[in-house]
DNA sequence: GTGAAAGCGCTAACAA
DNA sequence: TTGTTAGCGCTTTCAC
């Protein structure tokens, strides 16, 4: 079946093309009885404009791109949830493409999505380096950057919305020390990850001030996912470092890390109790529910859409970063 | 930055659009020299082509919707993934919308990638008729429009990517029986579902054949999600129904059940074992690992892909219906 | 208040 | 082998 355009309107009431688009556009220069008429027969065809021809017109794609690390999560789908609200109504397509963690991978998606014409990217970067240079370029080339939750290091200077990772890692181990814990282990990821140095940060401040911290308790990962977390606290048991907790960077961790434990019969969180960072469904659908700060994810999508549509309106718009406030919810697997 | 176009290669090599257009395409009607002379200077312009001029050219929006029930598990990703595979490197660009297991929110979504004018929908219905309709009328519109997993009723002919899900079924049921399991309980979601009542037929075929079918063990669930499965079992429980293992229809609703059991303190697989379908790391990730049938989601998402290709470069081909394997995979949650 | 025409970037039929 | 031109669907000047 073939779309109706505006020359089948234009031929269907013998009007100019022009005059059929100040019709559809609502244009002061338009005789209401017109218009009126014209709108009719647009409903009566099956009108739709044809927004890739409006594309070309304005030279924008409305193509967004959206980078992540991973969608094993719901992490993402909440961020694209929150993403798509704010601008699939202004008619923008989100694209989203997974990195694996995989910095090689993102330039991929990064050179595909150029590919695409996005007019700008939201991106949770996988590495805080490595892809610099590419981020640099794409925005001299006038696309629009956004990133979240995982950004580039400082020599970068871009709009992004991230949570005080230093102040709710801080926040967790408090919670622990509070429930009676003296051995509170960091799992940590990857030290490419800007936010595992923030969160360690806190971590650290808060046992040194209570005068329990020891490295021995910081066990680095390779990757970031369940399996990691388990071999982290296979690790700690190997070394025979005692620990009577843990603080996980990521849920995926934390929960790799509690199989582990249920696994070889240690209980959880009466020997050792868990917390991370989270926000998605995977804090609540494991048992014991786990600990965890919620990212208001949705929000954060949202927020960042909006920092991009101000990037795309005036690329050379300020930086702009929002720092995002996260609840810690306390669920069983740090509560008897 | 200003794009650079084909008319930037005009004027700076003094040739004609026609000429740079033929080069770029690897035209036969080029001079090799004059064709090498355009590829240097594309690329030390940094010439991208326009994708939006050359979707308005060929009247295509390179623009593939993906529908799907839910992204809380990693069900979607999957596909998604698999359809990306196949889809990006031809120049498509997946837009994923989320009904939420409403079908409401699905004709939204339906109607919104119309807006985004794409050329294909692949869809994962969450209602086996309620849409009917609608996708009636986009197949007549000339959308290629390809179902996967939950398909619409029969009277709608349209490509699909399914399993077999009364072998399946009964696949699980065996298998529950052979570790001499015979109270069997099945959770069997909401019945607007299609693949919700093939399974349920596997069931009864099978328990009806050892004779131990009883319909007071079949609960139907409201929702689709973690907390329909706990209700489910909790109204066993209340109703008194003795049981000695579940059969889920979905890895959410047997967690949300797992979950349930482990809070009652119901060892799992001792007292009751537990099964279901899924694909993802969902199975997994919970303690005890899940029994599951384990769907090649990536798999289902490529043959979906190759399918609406097929359809979109001729949309009066023949509606084939594809069906997967999938294996049982035997974990802790129904083996001691 | 309406129409004619140019142009967004590209390809393809037609001429040369 | 190369150039000229029309046209994809739409908006927007410029005339009338």
């Amino acid at each position: 079946m073939k779309r109706i355009t505006i020359k089948d309107l234009s031929k269907s009431l013998s009007l100019s093309t022009s005059t059929i688009s100040r019709a559809l556009l609502n244009d002061k220069n338009i005789n209401s009885e017109t218009q009126k008429r014209v709108l009719n027969e647009a409903e009566k065809l099956g009108y739709k404009p044809n927004s890739t021809a409006l594309n070309l017109k304005y030279g924008k794609s409305k193509n967004i791109g959206l980078v992540v690390p991973e969608m094993v999560t719901p992490f993402s789908s909440k961020i694209l949830q929150g993403i798509q609200e704010v601008l699939e109504p202004l008619g923008y397509k989100v694209i989203i493409t997974q990195s694996n963690e995989s910095p090689l991978v993102e330039r991929k998606n990064l050179e595909l999505l150029e590919d695409f014409n996005v007019d700008g990217i939201i991106i949770n970067a996988c590495h805080e380096t490595y892809n610099e240079k590419i981020y640099r370029k794409m925005i001299e080339k006038g696309t629009a950057l956004v990133f979240f939750d995982r950004i580039p290091s400082k020599s970068l200077d871009v709009p992004k919305v991230i949570l005080d990772d230093h102040i709710k890692a801080s926040l967790v181990v408090e919670h622990l020390i509070n429930t009676g814990k003296k051995r509170i282990a960091y799992i940590m990821g990857p030290s490419t990850i800007r936010n595992v140095i923030e969160r360690a940060r806190g971590y650290q401040r808060i046992l040194e001030k209570h005068g329990i911290f020891d490295p021995n308790l910081i066990v680095q990962t390779e990757g970031m996912m369940f399996e990691d977390g388990a071999k982290a606290v296979q690790q700690l048991i190997v070394k025979n470092i005692e620990f009577d907790s843990i603080f996980a960077f990521s849920d995926t961790l934390a929960i790799g890390a509690m199989n582990y434990l249920l696994e070889k019969n240690i209980k959880i969180p009466q020997q050792v109790s868990v917390a991370s960072f989270s926000g998605t469904e995977l804090s609540t659908i494991v048992h014991p529910q786990l600990t965890s700060v919620q990212q208001p994810l949705i929000k954060m999508g949202e927020t960042a859409a909006r920092l991009i549509l101000k990037k795309i309106k005036e690329i050379s718009s300020p930086n702009e970063t929002i720092v995002m406030d996260a609840e810690l919810i306390y669920r069983a697997s740090t509560l008897n």
